[in-house]
DNA sequence: CCCAAGCCTT
């Protein structure tokens, strides 16, 4: 094992926070060229910013957001740079180009609402826009608006194509699971002349396997050459996942093994669904093996190779090996970024390792990759656990990093589990002046510690003063709290409040309180009876 | 348009 591994916490600890520090100085550097405004922008949350801030110019009909915007959106999602900056270097923006690379990234996201929103907001879409919304609403489960937006096509004169055909075909098979509809789709679209393409067929087999029918997709696979378009890797590789999915890896060799006799080439993606077919069944070593023959083949390991490996070492808590296959990803040629290290930085954090989490954000900063505010709140947490709440503080406090919800909410836990009672009731006062604005979690948090601090009543009316109708979470935290607190009393009054003003006690608010009973140990005392006749009413109510 | 992985808080 390495030897800081070993090495006391405390060094770690210090070389660490002085590491900050110099990153916040560098970090603070580029920023400025990226935007000049306020509306400064953690990665994670790029796409939530376009959404806010999208209002064509109603002059020119161009959309007012700047290169560093679109750069900050397309440096979030790689995939969609090619989209966000056309090669041609027009520099008049071409309106549907830029419109659909936002509804697609918008799509991507599943946030259908806003992709919804950009094809309202144009005065003539296109074919490829009409199709990129109905693309997201299928992938959000809106059937019925996807085929309005269809319809909408139409009547407007524009021919879909066969992209649009494909997508009704999805739709059929993966949210209805009718696949003679899609049939019939097909038969459709061949009839106005779209051309039916390996994609097309590829759906169905999807869509097939989806539904557990390998079998059938097997038979279409075969048949797919007498229609004269043989499946490709695409093809191929859908039925691999679905064959892993059964375990059936003998299955996934076969198909593998006959590949060159098919007339088609596995690829990197081939490999990685098998690995991660082999990583979800517990086979580790067989898992490893296939890396190995992945790059005997020269096909090249990607980053989602990568975090699948990654992913399973987390599982089986293999510390160094985590630790030694981040470190040598650049070695493998694999371009690693922040969310990877996020994931490991979770698990090390969960399995108390501490100083391992600081040992691979001074690995990210001497990589020159960027942690974003997702890393800095594990690190905090990590902080807060290892009793280094100053140094938690600290980083908090900084100059060059943004907090954001998560990261006071992690602080707030953390305080009252350290029973740091004054720093807690210090930060709350802060939340309410800052910039970042309390959200659901935040609120169940101040309630969880205002009853740990035995500020019982302060807690009750807190919770009034938020949620007037007791229609949230709160509520329940609040009987967890008060419980625990011994004030079953005050418990029973506002639940007799509550049922006064016919206010429907829910299923949350009862497990919460049950499970306050379990822990405190006093199932049997006369108080639970009570709480139970309430339960008694409530269930006679539904 | 069809296929693979993944990150923070109660």
């Amino acid at each position: 094992m390495a030897a800081w591994i070993s090495s006391p916490f405390a060094a770690v600890a210090r070389t660490a926070i002085k590491t900050l520090c110099f990153l916040f100085n560098v970090l603070h550097l580029p920023s400025r060229s990226w935007s000049s405004s306020r509306d400064e922008i953690n990665s994670a949350d790029a796409s939530d910013a376009v959404a806010v801030s999208i209002t064509e110019d109603p002059e020119t009909g161009i959309l007012p957001f700047g290169e560093s915007l679109l750069y900050r959106l397309s440096h979030h999602i790689p995939q969609h740079r090619h989209y966000l900056f056309p090669r041609d270097s027009d520099d008049r923006p071409r309106r549907c180009d830029r419109y659909n690379a936002l509804m697609k990234t918008f799509a991507r996201f599943g946030k259908a609402d806003e992709a919804l929103r950009l094809l309202r907001e144009m005065k003539t879409p296109n074919v490829i826009c009409y199709t990129t919304a109905m693309d997201a609403l299928v992938r959000a489960g809106r059937c019925e608006e996807a085929e309005s937006v269809f319809s909408e096509m139409i009547s407007l004169g524009i021919a879909p194509d066969s992209v649009a055909y494909s997508i009704l075909v999805k739709m059929y098979c993966f949210h209805h699971k009718r696949f003679v509809s899609a049939r019939n789709i097909i038969q459709l679209m061949v009839d106005r002349g779209c051309e039916r393409d390996v994609v097309t067929y590829s759906t169905v087999i999807a869509g097939l396997c989806r539904a557990g029918k390998i079998d059938l997709a097997s038979e279409l696979m075969e048949k797919m050459r007498s229609l004269g378009c043989p499946p490709d890797v695409v093809s191929y590789n859908v039925l691999i996942h679905a064959f892993c999915n059964k375990g059936d890896f003998a299955e996934v060799e076969r198909i593998l093994r006959e590949s060159s006799h098919n007339g088609w080439e596995p690829d990197s993606v081939s490999y990685n669904t098998y690995i991660s077919g082999l990583c979800n069944m517990g086979m580790t070593d067989e898992a490893l093996k296939q890396l190995d023959v992945m790059l005997e083949k020269a096909l090249h390991p990607t980053e989602v190779t990568l975090n699948i490996l990654l992913g399973m070492l987390c599982r089986d808590s293999k510390i160094t090996e985590i630790i030694f296959f981040l470190a040598r990803s650049f070695e493998l040629g694999l371009d690693v970024g922040a969310a990877s290290y996020n994931t490991a930085m979770t698990r090390l954090c969960e399995i108390g390792e501490f100083s391992a989490v600081l040992k691979l954000l001074s690995d990210m900063l001497k990589k020159g990759i960027r942690p974003d505010v997702q890393t800095f709140n594990i690190v905090i947490m990590s902080l807060c656990r290892a009793g280094k709440l100053h140094k938690a503080k600290h980083i908090f406090k900084s100059k060059g990093f943004t907090p954001d919800i998560v990261t006071c909410n992690i602080l707030l836990h953390e305080f009252c589990l350290a029973g740091e009672f004054a720093e807690f009731h210090q930060l709350v006062a802060e939340l309410g002046s800052g910039q970042v604005s309390p959200d659901a979690i935040t609120y169940n948090i101040i309630v969880d510690g205002l009853c740990w601090d035995g500020k019982f009543s302060k807690a009750i009316e807190f919770v009034r003063s938020i949620d007037l109708e007791f229609k949230s979470d709160h509520v329940a935290h609040l009987a967890f709290g008060l419980v625990k607190g011994g004030r079953v009393g005050d418990l029973l009054r506002l639940l007799g409040e509550m049922i006064e003003k016919g206010l429907l006690l829910d299923v949350r608010l009862f497990e919460f309180m049950i499970q306050a009973f379990c822990k405190k140990g006093s199932c049997e005392s006369i108080e639970i009876y009570k709480i139970c006749l309430i339960l008694d009413k409530m269930l006679r109510r539904e």
